[in-house]
DNA sequence: ACCGTCATGTAATCGGTTACATGATTCT
DNA sequence: AGAATCATGTAACCGATTACATGACGGT
């Protein structure tokens, strides 16, 4: 019934805002920048201004029905519907064809590094990343411990086992770049 | 003297086409095309055209030297310049602010998973996800086991090491999610 | 009343992605 | 010679990022 079907495509941001509000409940895009903070936001960030227009599109295009407050901060809350539901239960029971991409500068300049001529710039970039991973290991340990106590055994709670896992190679793989006696077994 | 100095800011993509010019020597957008494919671009993808703009946009602000060959196929080939080498030369001595991205669909439907309502779900997601991941970690492997062979073992070969780490990371996750008795010890 | 931070957006820009298009080579 | 693939780009669009801006709210 809504005449503005266009064909919208869906990106991923689509897909965490119409996760997020389903998870939720109705929210308004502080909500969800706070939710994407505290979760999602740890591996995959997305800047606090999409939060504010991809709810926008998707209100458009009929997958989230939009209501704002007249008084006051005058913020739009959006909920979503039913179209909207179908969306994601579709996303989620389709293949997952698109792979992952692990965009990390640290590695990056580390495949470069020897153009610098200056082996210094390995130990320190190595020296550096393992701090880096070391402490954010450290954090998730702190939060995965707090899940656990909470009793918390659901999916979301997996993904940050994600974090553990990765964190953790991470910081066995700068340890062994930061050796300079040559890469060791894996 | 190149009156075109303006402040054009330097992004991952800049890094990537200057460094790999300055590893591989004068190249076209093609040769970048595949020294991505061959090595980064396992982790951290671009797309050709970005590969035929970005050196051209370089060019223009000086970081790279463009000469067009006449016949045939006309094509553009790029050679750093003193002010590239310096650019990146600082890129890769200071401090590596940004921090890292994961972007796996795999996991952002994890996180969501629980939504669908179906258990399915999540057993389809773990499985397929093992697959794939297993299936690179023994790409990974036998990359690894050539390069050694050819004896190498500069910094570019440490890089394809970190993408064992993550493979085995992701597998032993993936295994994880994939039993249905709970969450083990890390 | 004032100040600082929280909250909520909008605008403009620009990089990244998709799609299109065509000319060289190579193979049969 | 023709088909298929390799190689080389261009153009248009659109999402993502940055920057700007302002109004509410809570504390002093």
């Amino acid at each position: 019934m809504n005449h503005t079907m266009s064909t919208l495509n869906l990106t991923p941001t689509s897909y965490v805002v119409l996760g997020l509000v389903a998870q939720c409940g109705p929210s308004t895009s502080y909500d969800l920048k706070q939710a994407v903070g505290r979760s999602i936001g740890n591996f995959w960030s997305f800047p606090h201004a999409q939060l504010y227009t991809e709810p926008a599109r998707l209100a458009e295009a009929g997958f989230l029905d939009e209501k704002r407050e007249q008084g006051g901060r005058r913020r739009r809350t959006y909920t979503i519907t039913e179209q909207g539901r179908r969306a994601l239960a579709r996303w989620l029971a389709e293949s997952t064809a698109g792979g992952y991409e692990v965009r990390d500068s640290g590695l990056l300049k580390l495949f470069f590094a020897d153009l610098a001529g200056d082996p210094e710039v390995v130990r320190k970039l190595a020296a550096e990343q393992l701090q880096a991973h070391s402490d954010r290991l450290a954090t998730y340990r702190e939060i995965d411990a707090q899940l656990e106590q909470q009793g918390i055994t659901d999916h979301t709670r997996a993904t940050l086992r994600f974090g553990l896992w990765y964190e953790q190679a991470a910081v066995q793989f700068w340890q062994e770049v930061g050796q300079p006696q040559g890469i060791g077994r894996c």
